[in-house]
DNA sequence: GCATTGATTGTAACAAATCTACAATTAAAG
DNA sequence: CTTTAATTGTAGATTTGTTACAATCAATGC
């Protein structure tokens, strides 16, 4: 009965997108942001990423990304590292809300 | 003077899906089609992938996704591989005709 | 000055993911 | 039972990513 409830609808694919997690190499192009880096903001639980298996490689998905956007433009403003993940929290929050309507349907 | 053009919006990022690239194993994972099937479908001139340098790694964004899943369900419905790619194309054209609307705004 | 702290960066040695190229297998069709 | 379409297996090389340890650099406080 639902046998294609994708192709239909590019712009509404949530399922897909939520799949869609990329690795870090990727991630420090599409941001601009050094691998390094990311991963520092990781250790200091800024930034989350997450693995698929046990010993395997960093997994990012589309709200990380944005997230780690976000920090670097606060960064690039002037903000301490801590300020900016106090900010972006907030700010992730709104997102993610708008983010699960959108997905709910 | 538009210094956030993301966060604002997480549903018409348009910007940040395109580049959201995936490497191949993340292809399977999502679709289910086995890493040597893609290639092979690849070679055969049906899928698309491209590689960001010389020698490296194949990467495949929103759409070839799309058109991988689409495949897959014609070949389950029992056309041919030549048949479903033929299928598809026509079906790809619509789709990425709306994305591009959707993306020019 | 100079020690402290926050932020970042460098890199070696190892592990995971992917690549190509060759060949084998399987199923359907004539 | 041979042909063709479709898929799968795999070795050996390459690319990408991991952790852990240490170095650098700038700002701040004493």
């Amino acid at each position: 009965m639902n046998h294609d409830n994708h192709a239909d609808n590019p712009l509404m694919d949530f399922d897909l997108l939520r799949k869609l997690v990329v690795g870090i190499g990727e991630v420090s192009d599409i941001t601009g942001v050094p691998q390094r880096q990311i991963r520092y903001w990781e250790e200091k639980g800024i930034i989350q990423s997450y693995k698929e298996g046990e010993g395997t490689t960093r997994k990012y998905d589309y709200l990380s990304i944005k997230k780690i956007l976000l920090v670097k433009e606060l960064l690039d403003d002037g903000f301490t590292l801590d300020a900016a993940a106090k900010k972006v929290e907030e700010r992730m929050r709104m997102i993610n809300e708008v983010f699960q309507k959108l997905s709910d349907r």
